[in-house]
DNA sequence: AACATGATGTGACATACATCACAATTACAA
DNA sequence: TTGTAATTGTGATGTATGTCACATCATGTT
């Protein structure tokens, strides 16, 4: 378990044993079930959380009252209310499991501490800021440049395993569509 | 003109003289007139650019002909086609000028120098990737959230500037309508 | 000054998508 | 096992936005 946190790290940087004692002590590992929250619009959003197992999403609950996804988070993401977690404000997004999940969790101090104390550790957090700032490029690239369809089959593309793990009504949200819509979209 | 780099970075991390020359020495200035790119979709993508006077669009050109503007970057952003810049492939982005321009250009080989060589710098760029990707979820969520009138307002708000300096029909394609819709819009 | 080019507004019409309503099916908890 | 909630599909209809066409006005170049 925590064997799946040092692969991921020294697929980017190598660390020595000591290295890898001195990075995991500064995370907690917890457990979630399926719909509880790890925390929820209005609150302090108290870690970072590297999901070792299950599902989450990162959603908004707009004046409305209705929901939108912002991201998903899978095996060995990275997932937070960034905003909040990094300016330790409230968090304006709520993350919630989809189902049963373990994660391991680093707090703002234990972050800063870790790329304080070991550069390699911030120069992992950088390629990961970085491919995760390409990424989000790459989403508001498809809402500019593709419709409803063509968003879906580049999800069923990139991610076909969510398809399998997510109600489509949720799916419909990420995608910025209606259900409906969504569920006619392979006629 | 180098000053502003380094009060730029100062609001992050504070540098020594001797600090501050090493930093800047990675970095070579060029100057582009308006319409000019920096560089086109296909070509290599040479630097990440700080743009020190002037304005920018990066933007995308679909099959059908279009063009989607994926951001703008004014004084003192940072810009470029990250994840060509940071893989050394082919942009699938153009980055073009839309004002004369005076931009500060830092290669990759000198961005992983500049990072090695100077924690304070790894820190510095790994801020910037954090607001990044915090910068593209917020417009992620509001084109999840927000209509066209109501991403136009909220484009007001952030940016007024930019409202002034560039013309409806690029503001509509960053927002994601057509300049017809945009027109009408505040009616 | 003359001209070409780009920027903006607006009407008429087409279309993608949202919303509402209902039914059928599946998953799950008492 | 039985009942309740969640999921999915689909018809009917409304609406936001796109597309096409044209006119006007501003801008910059020779």
């Amino acid at each position: 378990m925590q064997d799946k946190l040092r692969q991921h790290i020294e697929n980017v940087v190598a660390l020595a044993d000591d290295e890898f004692d001195f990075v995991r002590s500064h995370f907690i590992s917890k457990r979630f079930e399926k719909r509880e929250f790890l925390f929820q619009k209005g609150e302090r959003v108290p870690y970072v959380y590297f999901v070792v197992s299950g599902l989450l999403m990162l959603l908004y609950n707009d004046e409305a009252g209705k929901e939108h996804i912002v991201s998903f988070a899978m095996e060995e993401w990275w997932e937070s209310d960034f905003q909040a977690f990094l300016a330790q404000t409230n968090a304006a997004l709520s993350l919630q499991c989809l189902e049963d999940t373990t994660v391991l969790c680093l707090s703002l101090e234990g972050y800063e501490k870790l790329c304080a104390g070991l550069q390699k550790m911030e120069h992992f957090f950088l390629k990961k800021a970085n491919g995760g700032h390409v990424a989000s490029q790459q989403r508001i690239l498809s809402f500019l440049a593709s419709d409803a369809k063509e968003r879906y089959e580049q999800l069923l593309n990139r991610y076909p395993s969510l398809i399998q793990r997510v109600p489509k009504t949720l799916l419909a949200s990420y995608l910025g569509v209606s259900r409906e819509t969504l569920s006619r979209l392979s006629r």
